[in-house]
DNA sequence: GGTGTTGCATTAGTGCACTAATGCAGATAT
DNA sequence: ATATCTGCATTAGTGCACTAATGCAACACC
């Protein structure tokens, strides 16, 4: 477990993405307990609070759940999503990308296409009943 | 032209989306003018550093260029993007969206995915000389 | 030259995301 | 009970994105 300083993404998204990662792996298992706020604070150098906030992250993906004066633990059920699936959607992706890029789309155009089409799919699961 | 306050993304990109739209779709047309700063401030109800900032990110762009003392302009030979391109690729990025959905991967994850495609396949164009 | 346009630069205010400081409340073992 | 672990809540500081207020500099027309 490792916090990048010089990543300018937030530390408590850090924290999320590597527990997460560590569930996906197996390397925390489903009802295991994770580091205490405290411990894994003084670890990495951080607030608790920071911690807090990764744990709230955490748990309001379904992933680890809070048990007040004991610990924070793997949630039974953990939805693990494997590395190679997240590999599969990115080449899938960078398809599309590619694509775009030679019809000459900017990244943020692409961002903005990418941002219509989740929204037309969850809107699309919504009416569709 | 008009900008809504209840939809929260900022003003100067909302003018950005629309004059962008406006010079695909033919509203304007290469080497037109473009509404001048204060006009178009006043006409939106904004500071002019608004509309400025806008311009900023459309000269960025290469769709616009800005002639100091004389007005905006739009580009001889801007970037036209048909709302059908974008179209299409939020189609495919919706593909792709609905496999990832169905392997349990949320819209977090799914961004995530989307991004490292993104860095992936630029990385990719920078090494490959 | 003067007058009225234009875009540009400098500064300030406001809100929000992120992080930290600190104390409270529940659980467990002694 | 009380010591000491837990997670949680409240508050404050800091930086940054966004917007505005205001004045400056270039160009065009008379």
């Amino acid at each position: 477990m490792h916090i990048d300083p010089k990543n300018d993404t937030p530390i408590f998204k850090q924290i999320v993405q590597q527990i997460r990662k560590g569930v996906d792996n197996g390397l925390y298992k489903p009802g295991e307990m994770l580091p205490s706020l405290r411990a894994l604070a003084i670890d990495l150098t951080v607030n608790p609070n920071t911690v807090q906030r990764a744990y709230d992250e955490l748990e309001r993906e379904g992933i680890a759940v809070a048990k007040r004066g004991v610990g924070m633990f793997v949630a039974s059920e953990p939805l693990i999503i494997d590395d190679a699936t997240v590999q599969r959607s990115a080449s899938q992706f960078e398809k599309t990308i590619s694509a775009g890029v030679k019809r000459g789309m900017s990244p943020e155009r692409l961002r903005q296409a990418f941002e219509q089409a989740l929204q037309d799919y969850s809107r699309r699961k919504v009416t569709k009943k």
